[in-house]
RNA sequence: GCGCUCGUAGCUCAGUUGGAUAGAGCAUCCGCCUUCUAAGCGGACGGUCGUGGGUUCGACUCCCGCCGAGCGCGCCA
């Protein structure tokens, strides 16, 4: 857009002034405070200092070199020297009637398309899903589908919990406490209950403790029976998860649980033997420390009363089984050989932050080469706390179950429908109910920096005012009550003689559409889909402004189809950003 | 104990290469529907950005100390 033609303009004219300077580094964005201008560069304060220049006049150089008479109004030195651009209504019409004809406005495919594989959600069998897992969900659906509007390839895996140790205690429930009716009415329910009983007996009975892991010993070693009920209760997990994300319109390419690499998991730890890269110890298999970092920055090294001792990554137990560095090592390996993929995103928990460390570490140990060509990236999340400020708890209990989160929220928004829009039939307030509802419910997670922990309230949670996705979708049914009401087409193909960007309010607005692929950049760089909430906030809140204060339908000529131009931009910004983030919009709230 | 993360308005949170007078929502108070949906808009109130130093043209942002909180430190995942 127009930041990528003054950020241009820019660097050539910084490089008529400074021949050798690196144009890289010469960086136009737009002005977090509009009062100074539409888009601002800082990059000339740094560049003058580096060069023992004095800024202002090395600004003065450069404006007197910078051609963007056709862009701007004016270019300002401000400050230490700062360039302020203040762009021209004329170039951001041209801006508007171009995008106006594309499927996407705003945003460029880009020109390096990467090819990225995001490993999200993860469930584990036979627990139910539940407020905990709508983050790395909401989170990674929202990367991919960023990852997708900007033109690059992403290959979405469900990396399933669907082996381990948790089995042998299952096993032994189903085969002695199972409730069979009960797990026919609420399979995943029943299932929690076995692990839950077992679990506590083998807490306080080591004899149990052996079952259990006696029972996962012949699931490991093919014993026909285990293997059935295993791939029961995958099956019915399977269709659960199925269920919740059918609900929540979130898509996978691939399922590829834990177990898909059982088959490889024993070559891979002979391999990483003979390389050198693990050793075994105490009659395990681990990957030590190679003495490459500083203990303090060392995963494989942890602190104990002073002193530095090894903390290996564990890849072949003394009992002959494998653990998860093992499945996550092998899933590496499987993902670049099939795929090539530039990077691999991981949307786990913060909390496994050390592990991810450890498997890259080992990972680039083990295959060096292929390491260097793709970028291993764990893309961390805070907890969810309950109103007590407490992180939830998930083994006793007091979970919110996600499919009844999102009952709730349907059922809440569905009064709100009912009351602001009593005369719609009821399937569409249902439907409308179902959309605004699971909306605010992925908004509002989206909304906190992933970084932080963040409290959960069903009143934050189900909000309909403020910084939530009913306000934006509300937005976007007024866009659309503007077209329904006027009877004409949203525009694209119509364009008037001539756009008339006058109004504050109409300049405001169409600024700030401009800057929507800008954004969606930002939010790929960082993974960081809440820089995607809260520009569509902005665009809201300016839409709101402009609503309020310039009547569309009852302008004319060219004003009025400048105002619809707005109207049908903005309205597809909405749409299109609030599918980015996994959210629909309505056309009637 | 060691490591990681974090301390921003009464509450919940934003704050995009370090940028200009630190922003929202909720709550409280005051205005605005004979006008395209008021699920809206405008205004007021509210801050020594935990604290003390440092780096520099400039620090909520980077570095160090201290105080406080959370998490991690299983042959679980």
């Amino acid at each position: 857009m127009l930041h990528l033609a003054l950020q241009a303009k820019l660097q050539a004219a910084v490089c008529a002034v400074l021949p050798d300077a690196d144009p890289a580094a010469i960086l136009v964005r737009p002005c977090l405070d509009t009062r100074h201008g539409d888009y601002q560069s800082n990059a000339l304060i740094a560049l003058a200092k580096q060069r023992k220049l004095n800024p202002r006049p090395f600004a003065e150089q450069v404006r007197a070199a910078l051609e963007v008479a056709d862009l701007c109004e004016a270019v300002d030195i401000a400050g230490p020297g700062f360039l302020n651009f203040r762009v021209h209504p004329m170039a951001l019409a041209e801006v508007l009637q171009a995008e106006a004809l594309k499927e996407v406005p705003f945003v460029p495919k880009t020109n390096q398309p990467r090819t990225v594989v995001i490993d999200f959600s993860s469930p584990n069998v036979a627990k139910p899903m539940h407020v905990g897992h709508i983050r790395s969900t909401g989170i990674g659906d929202a990367l991919q589908r960023v990852f997708r509007l900007l033109g690059h390839r992403v290959i979405s895996d469900n990396h399933i919990g669907d082996w381990g140790t948790q089995f042998g205690k299952l096993l032994l429930g189903w085969k002695q406490i199972l409730d069979r009716d009960a797990l026919g009415r609420e399979p995943i329910a029943e299932l929690e209950r076995l692990y839950k009983v077992i679990n506590t007996e083998c807490d306080a009975n080591p004899t149990r403790l052996e079952e259990a892991k006696q029972e996962l010993v012949k699931l490991q070693a093919g014993d026909a029976e285990n293997i059935a009920v295993w791939q029961e209760m995958i099956r019915v997990s399977q269709r659960q998860f199925d269920s919740v994300y059918g609900r929540l319109g979130v898509k996978f390419d691939h399922t590829l649980g834990e177990s898909f690499y059982n088959p490889q998991l024993g070559a891979i730890v002979g391999d990483l033997l003979a390389r050198g890269v693990a050793r075994e110890s105490e009659g395990a298999v681990g990957v030590f420390s190679d003495g490459s970092l500083p203990p303090k920055s060392d995963p494989f090294l942890v602190n104990r009363d002073g002193e530095w001792v090894a903390d290996p990554a564990l890849v072949r137990k003394s009992d002959g089984g494998f653990n998860y560095m093992t499945t996550d090592l092998a899933t590496i390996d499987y993902r670049l050989r099939t795929w090539s993929p530039d990077e691999i995103i991981y949307v786990v928990d913060d909390r496994q932050a050390p592990h991810f460390r450890k498997l890259f570490l080992t990972f680039a140990r083990w295959q060096p080469e292929a390491a260097q060509r793709v970028k291993l990236n764990h893309i961390g999340f805070g907890k969810i706390l309950g109103e007590d400020g407490r992180p939830f708890k998930t083994r006793s209990g007091d979970t919110v179950k996600l499919e009844d989160l999102l009952a709730e929220a349907e059922e809440r928004a569905l009064k709100v429908v009912t009351e602001k829009n009593p005369d719609l039939p009821e399937a569409q307030r249902k439907e409308i109910a179902r959309i605004v509802g699971l909306g605010a419910v992925k908004y509002a997670d989206l909304l906190p920096n992933r970084q932080s922990d963040y409290q959960f309230s069903w009143e934050k949670m189900l909000a309909l005012q403020g910084n939530t996705a009913p306000y934006l979708q509300y937005a976007h049914t007024r866009v659309r009550g503007i077209f329904r009401k006027s009877g004409e087409q949203a525009s694209g193909s119509r364009q008037p003689a001539e756009l008339v960007l006058a109004a504050p309010d109409e300049l405001a607005l169409a600024k700030h559409l401009i800057n929507f692929g800008l954004v969606l950049e930002t939010v790929a760089e960082e993974c960081r889909p809440n820089f995607l909430n809260n520009y569509l906030y902005e665009l809201a809140g300016l839409f709101a402004r402009f609503y309020e204060s310039c009547p569309v339908l009852k302008a004319e000529g060219n004003e009025r189809a400048t105002r619809l131009l707005l109207c049908d931009l903005t309205g597809r910004v909405l749409k299109q950003g609030l599918a980015a983030l996994g959210i629909e919009v309505t056309e009637q709230m």
